[in-house]
DNA sequence: CTAGGTGCAAAGACTTTGCATTTAT
DNA sequence: ATAAATGCAAAGTCTTTGCACCTAG
């Protein structure tokens, strides 16, 4: 089943509308799954094939994706929440790299924590449910261009 | 040296007046360094002892200190900006367990990522500066109780 | 003495909410 | 038909800034 109809078929199963809305906005989300969209960046893209598109329409509709675990939000301490689809498994085990003089974030797949959560379930008594791993730091080869965050400060935040 | 006159040190090493709202702000710090204070949580703290103190400095000095390496700003996804105080060594290895029930943030003082980097600098080009890794789930034995962080939504964010 | 720091209040940035209107089911 | 969703604007938070006064060096 492909992914669009994965999400809206959530939305039935809930109760909650499929409205034309709710669709461009998802749709914005799968056409730019690795990009980690701010609402302002959601909201312009939406807003270009529908433009009387209201601001508050995105925060409600990300906000209940997000309850129906369909992406998830995440802060990198640019002052803004940025929202990442959830990939179909629901595994969500993905790592961010912060580039230090262009500002861009990639993904990587793989989970590496899986030793890490069972060394915390056993020596610490503490079951992990969710995780977040970032690092910041440069590419050997950055072309310092595309930086999407103007300003960003020392530390992940 | 007491980390009190280490962190005073830096100030006039980088010519900022030694003030005594400074001094207040970074006591307060030091006693409660394994707590993650917000902003709010710093003003009503100094205040107690400093009636007079405005909450616009407690933003300037923190932001100093972030400045200084002397503390790292974050955020666990309640609305609000936290300052952890990094330790002497700039080292700041550290991981947080955030408990999904109590809302309790826990600090584990070990750095498990050294590998990881390797590799990133290996097979990815990317040399890592900073890092963050923060997992939620729950502590097998949980109070419950003590909960700082009324309202959180499901992702780390 | 004087550059820099402080407190206050006003302004900003991001997000949430109230309400009349519209819409999916 | 009707409960839910939308768009707009107003209100809320958290944070930053402008400015007159104050203070450490």
């Amino acid at each position: 089943m492909n992914p669009m109809d994965t999400i809206t078929q959530q939305f039935t199963a809930h109760n909650y509308k499929l409205t034309s809305q709710r669709e461009a906005i998802v749709k914005v989300l799968l056409d730019n799954e690795k990009d980690h969209l701010s609402v302002e960046e959601v909201y312009m893209l939406v807003k270009g094939s529908y433009p009387q598109l209201g601001l508050a329409t995105v925060y409600r509709t990300l906000e209940l994706l997000c309850e129906l675990h369909l992406v998830e939000k995440m802060n990198f301490g640019d002052g803004v929440s940025r929202y990442d689809l959830r990939s179909e498994d629901h595994d969500h085990m993905h790592h961010h790299l912060i580039c230090d003089s262009c500002g861009k974030v990639a993904e990587i797949k793989d989970d590496w924590l899986a030793e890490l959560e069972e060394k915390l379930e056993k020596e610490y008594g503490f079951s992990v449910t969710d995780h977040r791993l970032d690092f910041k730091g440069t590419y050997r080869i950055c072309t310092g261009s595309g930086c999407k965050r103007p300003k960003e400060g020392q530390a992940i935040s």
